[in-house]
DNA sequence: GTTATTATATGATATTTGTCATGTTTTGAT
DNA sequence: ATCAAAACATGACAAATATCATATAATAAC
């Protein structure tokens, strides 16, 4: 099993913070995983006993809302931690992560964090920025839900997506994401998603073929109202 | 002026973790304001150079959206911190804080946060834990931004400032907002928020006395879809 | 390979919400 | 107390979005 010390990976996230000694005793008691996709990795209300380091693949965090639909928050990439928020407030998770392609994650106890997190300042205050990040995001993300139309909405998320997590060799999208999971970020019916993105292409703002869906003009889709 | 050490606002936030001696070094170079109803802490795009210490009344937290919006994102009371998310990315502030009514705060200036932060583990877990909080419930805002109508939230919030903040001796919100300020919480347009209203009083939910409002019916509204 | 199932697509229509217009009430300044 | 400005209120209509129905395409199961 690959050590957390050699680790790329980590430099993308708060553990590069810790020390090499805390490295190593980390690698000692973590364990890695192959999760294919689909995969649900958490459950909203189940307790973590510890947090997710991605090393490759995507997931989203999702919410499910009283109508029955599954609101995805957050979309969490390799490099990036999964579960502190829970770990930090000693509580059941408030989301659900789900794998959306085939992912490699490595699970760190929750003994292990908790303690450096204790013992580490600068470890904890690099989780701190994380957190204070995520919550600058999260703001963003609450302001565009309330002031933006689904279009604008949808054409943020493309360019998101397009922008994070880059394209195949032929100019998809590399993130393969079904219709209601563009419904689902975007916080609208499925078919209205589906509507927008058939409208887009129309536009000649791109492209779809089959699922995947091509940029063809990025700057367009900014200037979407 | 009042000392840290012996204020009772301090065991509602994270400043409760600090030492005695760490206080009394805070209290010496904290200046107290008193912020008049309306009045703008900061802006967005601000630096800040402190963090606030919210001794008593309640302000918003809004971000100005492309089309001309004020969208609340959140209401920071008595006994809260502001402005920690700022000073620990190191950023200008995403948001605006504008008092709700009259307000008494502390000022603590940035270098002694900063300073405990790094020295306290305590104080900086106790902060992790408040930012970690923040960002469930902006996860929760989400979900609702996203998926509920504009009369479940508008409902959602009646409920959340009665719950948070209470009511008078008469039985009105003891938070005074205007009708503005209702639709930039829950994200529409003044006009509607006002017709929801109207259309709440006409269900018996609500009473209306001139911009004051009292809940007559606390799980009708709740009930509200 | 055939079939069942699920995902995508689109039309028709209903509902929700926004916008503009206009009138009334409240508030604040003088 | 009077007047101007702002906030509140409501109607009429337009635009955005949801819902329901149905068709087709893609995928999975056998």
């Amino acid at each position: 099993m690959g050590k957390c010390e050699q680790c790329i990976v980590k430099q993308f996230n708060s553990l590069k913070s810790l020390t090499k000694d805390e490295l190593m005793r980390i690698s000692n008691c973590k364990t890695s995983h192959i999760i294919k996709k689909g995969t649900i990795l958490f459950e909203e209300g189940e307790t973590l006993n510890g947090v997710y380091c991605v090393k490759d693949g995507i997931c989203k965090l999702s919410k499910l809302s009283a109508n029955g639909k599954d609101q995805i928050v957050k979309m969490v990439v390799k490099g990036q931690l999964l579960g502190q928020r829970s770990l930090i407030s000693d509580e059941s998770s408030n989301l659900q992560a789900t794998a959306l392609n085939d992912m490699e994650v490595c699970f760190i106890p929750k003994s292990e964090i908790i303690a450096d997190l204790q013992k580490n300042p600068k470890f904890s205050f690099d989780v701190l920025k994380d957190m204070a990040q995520d919550l600058k995001e999260a703001d963003d993300v609450i302001v565009n839900m309330a002031q933006k139309s689904v279009r604008q909405r949808l054409a943020e998320t493309l360019i998101y997506i397009n922008d994070s997590f880059g394209t195949n060799p032929d100019g998809t999208l590399s993130v393969l994401l079904s219709r209601e999971d563009y419904a689902n970020i975007v916080g609208t019916a499925t078919e209205s998603a589906i509507r927008v993105l058939s409208q887009f292409k129309k536009e000649g703002l791109i492209s779809i073929i089959g699922k995947q869906i091509k940029i063809d003009d990025l700057s367009g889709l900014g200037r979407v109202e």
